[in-house]
DNA sequence: CGTTATACTTCGTGATACGATGTATTATGT
DNA sequence: ACATAATACATCGTATCACGAAGTATAACG
């Protein structure tokens, strides 16, 4: 998938991600794979970044004898996610606009 | 809107704003703009990428004494718009999985 | 005669997705 | 038993790209 259109739907996938239930990095990207892939560099780039806008919490747990660090969503991360879908209707008036067949 | 979510339409947009009839830089940007909005350095940035990409190609031509450049449409800037298309099967998704609401 | 509209250009900056690389541990296979 | 893959996270450098700012120039308008 062409990398400038995933630009603007990376983020709420990560807070989609973690919308239900807590997650953690590597679950993340297994559980998104199926809509959209992105590397880990990219993923823990975007946490970080989701952090510090607080849009996400961060509890570090053991499971296994391996670290694991959790990632729970606040109230701003569901807010970001319906900001998203309002501006999702700019979206569809621009896709309409590239598929209208032409204006003659 | 969002920057990040602008970056995958802004080169499609263009093509399209040219797709039907050559058209030239200040045009462009005001046929746009009930879509998306967008600056001038953008727009030139864009259709510099586009000619170098063989997606568009230019001829200038003098209208009332001031020049004008005039963008003319390829089969691969037509190529491109097919392209974005096919591609908004996954676009549409990945907004579904944002917007269904929780797994549980 | 100044302001706005038309028309295009260049420069620097900030945001950001990614590949490459690294560190560790656990699980699997042969 | 030993190697390979899977799990889990981190960091660095790079390329791409949209934008604001600033500039050049002419035409139209009031």
């Amino acid at each position: 998938m062409d990398i400038q259109l995933k630009r603007g739907l990376l983020e709420v996938c990560v807070l989609t991600a973690i919308k239900n239930e807590p997650s953690y990095g590597y679950k993340i990207i297994k559980d998104m794979a199926p809509y959209i892939v992105m590397s880990e560099s990219t993923l823990y780039t975007i946490l970080k970044r989701l952090e510090m806008a607080k849009m996400l919490t961060v509890k570090t747990a053991e499971h296994d004898g391996r670290l694991r660090k959790y990632y729970h969503i606040t109230k701003a991360g569901l807010g970001r996610i319906e900001d998203f879908k309002d501006e999702w209707r700019e979206v569809m008036s621009i896709y309409q606009f590239v598929t209208k067949e032409d204006s003659k």
